[in-house]
DNA sequence: TGAAATGTTGGGGCG
DNA sequence: ACGCCCCAACATTTC
């Protein structure tokens, strides 16, 4: 027990299934936690306000559970170079830990403290706690790498979706008192004007939350995801999302519980519905792939075509509406308005504002890139490209461009009685399911028996949908061909 | 993981 | 009985 090794924590802020820490561990080292601040190093996608506030709580939340065990977490300030380099000199630490990760500016970033680390005479060794395989490690017969779905899928099956979890180390060593750090508290990650008041009744950020987040939805949810995963207005999906950005919780585990569960319980298609939710797991492994293959997606399209895509110059406050919830469209208000009060947002809704946002108001896609970015508590960099490039028709496997969504007949199927639309958008709490998504449609004596005046209590559309649909369609047809 | 237009079919009302 | 029309329901095509 004479090694000293630093586990570099990242977005793995778990002690279950963590291999750079059971590395450590198992190499018999005295571990030295330690989380390293500096955001400037992910430019130009350095997290938002929203991400920030829950790193803030998640690191409280590792801190706790790594007090339960006898340590602590060292938090210091970046360079992140410097930073460990100087804990490693204060620790007499001769080996360093961590786990991948797949942005561009971070691969850059670790690659150049790898070399420098080794460089300097440490021994590092990272590993892989955040994918079911490695980016690189499925790749079509060609050796390309894959741009459609379902073919991606099935590799990764046949490469295998079931590694077991890594062990969860039991007591740990304790960390000396001469190391120090900064207070989570002094890296302002918490808005200090506490907008995220609303977030905490829905989340509870950390290891803990995320178990307790994955037991629920085994007990309640996932036998009926196949079809209620698409209801906004229910809980039909798992809301891990953030969890997994934040490696609270890591895809093996996913797929490790919910083997064990339908092999405990035998409800009528719950294997269906089971995969199903496994699936979902395999688009975010799509997602990983597509941006570590190709890097420049979170700011440019896939398709080069739609470089020179005319979007709409003079947007007329449109963008600010959508942000606001503001556009007169209830399912979009809705989804805009849980997104800014929550930090999240229903993906089915997702799909819907950010089709009215590129189609039918003709606003770039990087517009709602951003703003998600900026918004969304589990604001992942290769989810949210894949997602908004999906949308706009410019990614890979992505949506023709003419699939362009009615929000109404969206809201009608998936909101059916106007619940989600009543939750967000209280001001059209009174008016009776079938004129809850259209209220511009609604005859005049509906509408006083709601007490809704529109552009008083609510806004008509900020676009017509039908000649929008049409504006959009001729747009497209400019493309083809190009 | 679309929507809307267009085409087809078959039952029923009716002269 | 028969042809005709209407239209709902479903399928196919187009964007």
């Amino acid at each position: 027990m004479d090694t000293v090794g630093l586990v570099w924590f990242r977005r793995d802020l778990r002690l279950a299934d963590n291999p750079a820490l059971a590395a450590a561990v198992a190499g018999g080292a005295r571990v030295v936690p330690v989380y390293v601040h500096a955001p400037e190093e992910e430019a130009p996608w350095r997290p938002g306000a929203a991400s920030d506030a829950w790193l803030h709580r998640s690191l409280q939340a590792l801190d706790a559970a790594l007090r339960e065990r006898g340590s602590r977490l060292v938090v210091r300030r970046g360079p992140t170079l410097d930073a460990l380099r100087t804990l490693a000199a204060e620790a007499g630490a001769t080996h360093i830990y961590w786990n991948r990760l797949y942005e561009p500016a971070l691969v850059a970033r670790d690659r150049g403290v790898k070399a420098a680390l080794r460089a300097a005479g440490l021994v590092t060794q990272s590993a892989n706690a955040a994918l079911l395989n490695e980016p690189w490690a499925v790749t079509r017969d060609d050796g390309a790498p894959y741009r459609v779905f379902t073919p991606f899928w099935k590799a990764c099956q046949r490469a295998g979706v079931d590694a077991p979890p890594a062990p969860e180390p039991g007591r740990l060593t304790p960390v000396p008192e001469s190391l120090g750090g900064v207070a989570v508290d002094t890296l302002r990650l918490a808005p200090p004007i506490g907008w995220d008041r609303g977030f905490w009744d829905a989340w509870q950020p950390g290891e803990a939350g995320a178990s307790a987040t994955l037991a629920q939805f085994l007990d309640d949810a996932v036998a009926h995801y196949g079809e209620d995963r698409n209801r906004p207005d229910i809980t039909g999906t798992s809301r891990l999302s953030p969890h997994l950005h934040f490696g609270e919780i890591g895809p093996r585990q996913l797929v490790a519980a919910i083997r064990r569960h339908t092999a405990e319980h035998t409800a009528a298609g719950l294997l269906t519905n089971a995969e199903a939710f496994v699936r979902e797991i395999g688009w975010r492994e799509f997602a990983h792939h597509l941006l570590w293959h190709f890097p420049h997606t979170p700011d440019a399209p896939l398709d080069e075509r739609f470089a020179r895509f005319p979007w709409l110059d003079d947007r007329g406050g449109a963008l600010e509406r959508w942000q606001r919830g503001r556009t007169g469209i209830p399912i979009v208000d809705a989804g805009m308005r849980e997104l800014w009060h929550t930090g999240w947002m229903h993906n089915r809704v997702r799909m819907i504002v950010a089709s009215l946002l590129t189609k039918n108001l003709l606003v770039p896609w990087q517009e709602g890139a951003r703003w998600f970015w900026d918004t969304l508590v589990d604001a992942d960099l290769a989810s949210n490209t894949l997602g908004w490039q999906w949308t706009a028709g410019c990614g890979a496997d992505a949506a023709p461009y003419f699939r362009i969504f009615n929000p109404v007949l969206q809201g009608q199927r998936f909101d059916p009685a106007g619940g989600y639309v009543a939750r967000w958008v209280p001001e059209l709490a009174g008016l009776p399911a079938r004129h809850v998504h259209a209220p511009w449609e609604a005859p005049a004596s509906v509408l006083a028996a709601a007490g809704v005046r529109l552009d008083h209590d609510y806004p008509t559309p900020v676009v017509d949908l039908q000649a929008t649909r049409a504006r959009a369609l001729a747009r497209y047809a400019s493309l083809k061909g190009a």
